[in-house]
DNA sequence: CATTCGCGAACT
DNA sequence: AGTTCGTA
């Protein structure tokens, strides 16, 4: 049955689960993930982070400092905002409104550097913004949140914030501190399904602040006069969550000099959110008494996910803009029986959002905190040019700084992990970002290489150019976004060295191979070292050293697990060596029309030969260049 | 009100 | 393999 509504205020019964029934069982299992009734969320940001790395960098602590992104402002410290510099400020407005601003602009790479810096006068036509080094400080931050908090859950949310699941940890300390939680009493009427005592009286401290459970009720109250509801084990679970993210915080901000801002909630959406009700450097702990009057009034375009479109859909739809709002505006969002009732509807509206929806509304949120592998599955470096691409030269020439920066990040990756491996290169190309005009992309196998140099990659990069211009009969070519990227990274356990493992691992042999078994193989680097010696008699061959750069490059094992013919994969491995060959060929003919881009050079017995190569073969190998499929 | 850079995933 | 989308 379904109650009718009152008209003009959300009703109790919207959020009914938030003083839910505690028993020993739910605290001594240890399983219940999302839906456990003790479950602890926090979220950490870190404030202003792009300002603060800066901060941190030139040891300033207190004065106003702005970070520059070209002509445009992308982050604001503090002391910045109180003379109410925001983003997307003028850099003109701001400077007129603090005399004393100190401007710093991102690290750049410029044309050909091996390496991102800090340059006097950066310009966007021949420089490229690199992120690098708030990726290092973001990590040192993670880092601190693992090494801090044993037994949590922590899932990296962005550049600058976290989520860190605490119920585990939680629930240990509370077993600590009530060790008569842990043993159901031998006179409980259910067992173990006995709800908990009730829970002793609770300390909040003074780290923390905490969402108010009446509107009426304002900061300016005491936390003792603000919060009269009863405790409840979830309140505990809470402080004790916070306890520890007050430590890490502190610890943070001493060690690494970051501040940051925390919200504690039972789940992601609210730890996000009342992350926020208090910046900088303190954290929010929202109790579950609390979520109905602050969720009321809230603009829901702010809670996570419902910023975009999503979002936008809902407001258009009915023309509201809070969440109490929402929950009057369609009975489908009212009552979960209507809702499945007239689910279809619903999901013609709002696809599968529709239930996410209804429970968000009401605070429920049943998203997992899940750790994310510790590198990430692609990388890529983008450029945007506000005078569009015209001539090819100016594609091989960003093609060359772009590559820098991937060379730079993958073999930074591979400090922590060697043998991280980029199965394939994407070149993407578009045209007009603010519009859905024509955006091309074009990918191929990138080769496993111990050494991964810019040339490498430039040259691979530049046959996608060439193959995805030269597809393009669109007339002159306008390109707004260059970006070129890796995709499939992963960890191999065993590299190029253990071919023979694909095989023992159940891919067929050649035949050849198979019927002599026995026959010795040569092994691993010297495998590759012997190739040359024997090119065109070896069919088993699949790797092979380049006479000339003297790197190694061999067939990727999906081709490896696909090609049990010999003599198809020697012919393989014949065509990448040719490709290799227009590596060489691409990044000399780079060289040529931008002479200024050699910066990031081979070594200097590839370019010598190259030199050499260039005048015997010029004009014929630029034709070749271009004009191969 | 927005730019640029970046990442994952869905879709075709 | 290539394109589009959503998000920060």
């Amino acid at each position: 049955m379904i109650p009718t509504h009152q008209k003009g205020k959300a009703k109790a019964q919207d959020f009914d689960d938030l003083d839910p029934v505690v028993t020993y069982r739910h605290v001594l299992q240890q399983n219940l993930g999302v839906r456990d009734p003790l479950r602890v969320v926090g979220l950490c940001d870190s404030d202003a982070f792009y300002a603060a790395c800066e901060m941190v960098r030139l040891g300033i602590t207190d004065k106003p400092l702005v970070v520059l992104q070209w002509e445009g402002i992308i982050a604001v410290n503090y002391p910045a905002r109180k003379f109410g510099i925001t983003r997307f400020h003028k850099l003109k407005d701001a400077k007129e409104r603090c005399k004393e601003l100190i401007i710093v602009h991102v690290q750049t790479y410029k044309e050909g550097e091996a390496e991102p810096g800090y340059w006097d006068n950066v310009d966007s036509r021949t420089h490229k913004v690199s992120l690098d080094y708030y990726r290092r400080e973001s990590a040192k931050i993670l880092a601190m949140f693992k090494e801090g908090l044993p037994g949590a859950e922590i899932e990296k949310a962005s550049i600058d914030e976290a989520f860190i699941d605490f119920t585990k940890p939680v629930r240990q300390v509370l077993l600590q501190r009530y060790p008569y939680l842990a043993q159901v009493p031998p006179d409980a009427p259910n067992g173990a399904d006995t709800p908990l005592p009730e829970p002793p009286p609770i300390d909040w401290g003074t780290d923390s602040h905490l969402v108010p459970i009446n509107l009426a009720e304002t900061e300016s109250e005491t936390v003792t006069e603000v919060q009269r509801d009863p405790v409840t084990w979830h309140d505990i679970a809470l402080q004790i969550a916070a306890e520890m993210m007050h430590k890490v915080r502190v610890d943070i901000a001493n060690e690494l000099g970051y501040t940051t801002s925390a919200g504690l909630a039972r789940n992601k959406f609210l730890a996000k959110l009342c992350a926020s009700y208090r910046k900088p450097y303190s954290q929010t702990i929202l109790r579950n008494c609390a979520i109905p009057n602050y969720l009321k009034p809230l603009e829901f375009q702010k809670i996570r996910f419902l910023g975009g479109k999503l979002g936008d859909a809902l407001a258009k739809e009915y023309d509201v803009s809070t969440v109490a709002d929402l929950l009057l505006a369609d009975p489908c969002f009212r009552y979960l029986q209507i809702l499945t009732a007239c689910l279809e509807e619903m999901q013609a509206k709002f696809g599968e959002n529709a239930i996410w929806v209804y429970e968000i509304l009401r605070g429920i949120d049943r998203s997992e905190v899940k750790e994310k592998p510790a590198v990430n599955k692609s990388m890529m470096a983008a450029k945007a040019l506000q005078k569009p691409i015209t001539k090819p030269a100016d594609g091989f020439h960003w093609i060359r700084v772009l590559a820098a920066e991937l060379a730079l990040r993958l073999n930074d990756a591979r400090k922590e992990r060697p043998n991280l491996w980029p199965k394939t290169l994407v070149l993407h190309a578009s045209r007009g970002m603010s519009y859905n005009e024509t955006s091309r992309s074009k990918q191929a196998p990138f080769p496993f290489t111990k050494e991964v140099t810019v040339d490498v990659i430039a040259a691979a990069g530049g046959k996608l150019w060439k193959e995805l211009v030269g597809n393009a009969q669109t007339g002159p070519m306008k390109i707004t976004v260059l970006s070129l990227g890796f995709t499939g990274i992963e960890v191999t356990e065993e590299n190029q060295q253990s071919i023979d493992v694909f095989f023992a691992s159940g891919i067929k042999r050649p035949r050849e191979d198979r019927n002599d078994a026995s026959q010795k193989r040569p092994e691993r680097e010297t495998d590759a070292a012997a190739l040359p010696s024997r090119p065109d008699t070896d069919q088993h061959a699949t790797s092979f050293t380049c006479p000339e750069c003297h790197k190694t490059f061999s067939l990727s094992t999906k081709l490896l697990s696909s090609i049990t013919d010999a003599e198809d994969r020697a012919q393989a491995l014949a065509d990448m060596k040719n490709e290799h060959a227009d590596f060489h060929f691409a990044q000399l003919v780079a060289r040529e029309v931008e002479p200024d881009a050699d910066r990031v050079g081979p070594s200097s017995t590839s370019l010598g030969s190259s030199k050499k190569q260039k005048k015997e073969g010029g004009p014929k190998g630029i034709e070749k260049f271009f004009n191969r499929t």
